[in-house]
DNA sequence: TTGTAGGCGTTATCAC
DNA sequence: GTGATAACGCCTACAA
């Protein structure tokens, strides 16, 4: 490995005169030596340590992701999001697996504090106030929040706005006419991100309001769809239209509906939310709701890098608004 | 940031004491002084400084995974189980996104290089003759091949074994009965593993030839699918099957299938490569073959970290048997 | 315009 | 058992 000494010496000069043009700190260095050096610099193919670098400078341009699990495919839009922007600004990324448990959470903030990384961007299901979270707040890291769990104390995050995509779909399911329209939410604990809010609100401004005998709870899984359409149908419930809190609750709901022949979207219309891969392909066609995955990657890695260099936030919590996309799975209430 | 200086103070020892302590090189430290420099350490939440040891151990613990896209589904469990076997073995990744282009991938090796990453895995669509993957040979950074090129020159690397893969699922369709077996294939140019050679192979283990009027070209995607079975159909040709090289294909295919009025399976059975989440949940479930992707991620990363501790690599080449996936796509034939 | 010297936080090599 | 001290490769006052 060459390095910035054996530099010097081949071009006769001293380090600092070749630590000056390798930071482009071009003034203070007469033309001709520049030249001499950046003509041994190539002919040694010279690449600068960035980790003795580092050590002085205390920057590494590096970032730490935090995120559950890759393989969700939630993710890897929002990493790709992240990487670019990073990219740009010429840092690269740590990619962190947690599977939402704690310990793993608490093992890789400290890593990344001990390699050093610039700053951090997590995605938890724990709340901030936790432990292992609090532990970025003390510390000097920067760091930004991604998605879930929205925050009291106004920490930097940025999030996908759950409220105005489920507000969305239910005007526009509302606009085709339906008025008995059933939903099937995620698991009671979990808040997600108020997107049954969302579609109270939607009723509301359509002077109606939620009826409780048409409000199930899911699990964000196939099965909870199932199960919940199940025990809708199995009540005899009227309905005209389905909304699910997420896109696999909306095909286990249509296997159903169709068990039992009912025809999707003759008879029932049928809603999802996520816009995964699936509901591109399925028949019919899933009317669903576009998380703003990539871009979510590209705010919160651009705030990120603000607060690296010292720059003043504008807006410590940024939410992102999802993106309605209809395809064939509700059609107009007759 | 307390550092050891501040450790052996504290406890009033060296800073050679503590760092024996750090490593565990318990050995040579009294027990008494081991305890109260722990309760130091403790007391002032000190944590070593990765990149201060790295310069001196030339060591990171950090790999990089470069592949073209995160976002495609066919990388997250590949880095999952890269990142899993990595987090194992006490290493980080750093992932670099190259959309396939020449330019990024040799951005990404130089900055990885400067970044002292103790190895890479490296997935390109690029032959490994070509100049900006020499540049990992010519250094003597350890590095592993991820899928794409058989390589001629025995670089260490992961496959995923295309012609097992089809001749299983060709040896399937060919128990079923089935003897006018179409084929819609990859682009000429592209080898695909050896795909089409493990679908030739199962026929003639049952005494057939593929027939040039059955085979036609495709591009990996939907549009492809759809081309090359209104072809065959144009053509008039007569089959009970239809392999394809891959799930986008064998979609699209089955689109063009059931507008012309051939039920799937009932009258053209169709299999699918991947097994891409639509797979699962399209009419009907395709049968296809699953890429052991996971376990590449997870092999790769053991040799690398083999190649980096300097053992030596039993197998230079590993092929890894993808699984056949049976469903609903595939009838016996009448 | 250029060079000298000190320091970043560790580990490694010797001494004692 | 323990402790100086010299690296590691680079940056940055401060001098010249």
């Amino acid at each position: 490995m060459t390095t910035i000494k054996d530099v010097a010496k081949a071009a006769n000069v001293s380090i600092t005169t070749v630590s000056r043009v390798i930071n482009h700190k071009s003034e203070g260095v007469g033309d001709e030596t520049r030249e001499k050096i950046l003509r041994v610099m190539e002919e040694l193919k010279y690449q600068p340590n960035r980790i003795a670098r580092g050590l002085v400078t205390k920057r590494t341009n590096t970032l730490g992701l935090i995120l559950p699990d890759i393989a969700n495919p939630f993710f890897p839009e929002i990493a790709r999001g992240v990487e670019d922007t990073a990219n740009i600004y010429g840092y690269n990324v740590i990619l962190c697996n947690t599977d939402d448990r704690a310990d793993k959470e608490e093992l890789y903030i400290n890593v990344l504090k001990e390699k050093c990384v610039d700053g951090i961007i997590f995605n938890s299901s724990a709340s901030p106030v936790s432990g292992h979270i609090k532990q970025l707040t003390d510390y000097d890291m920067p760091f930004v929040l991604l998605d879930r769990y929205m925050d009291i104390d106004h920490l930097p995050g940025v999030y996908s706005d759950g409220f105005d995509g489920m507000y969305q779909m239910a005007r526009y399911v509302l606009q085709m006419g339906h008025r008995d329209v059933a939903y099937i939410g995620g698991p009671k604990g979990r808040s997600a991100c108020n997107r049954y809010e969302g579609f109270k609100q939607a009723l509301d401004d359509y002077g109606m309001t939620a009826q409780k005998r048409l409000i199930e709870e899911g699990n964000y899984k196939l099965s909870g769809g199932k199960e919940a359409m199940t025990k809708l149908l199995d009540r005899g419930e009227k309905f005209t239209a389905v909304i699910c809190a997420n896109d696999l609750t909306a095909v286990g709901a249509m296997e159903i509906l169709k068990q039992r022949g009912c025809a999707v979207p003759g008879d029932v219309s049928v809603t999802g939310f996520d816009d995964i891969q699936i509901a591109g392909f399925m028949e019919p066609k899933l009317t669903t709701v576009a998380q703003p995955c990539y871009e979510m990657g590209e705010v919160a890695t651009g705030m990120l890098i603000k607060l690296i260099e010292g720059r003043e936030l504008e807006q410590a919590e940024i939410k992102l608004k999802p993106q309605l996309v209809i395809r064939n799975s509700v059609k107009k209430a007759t």
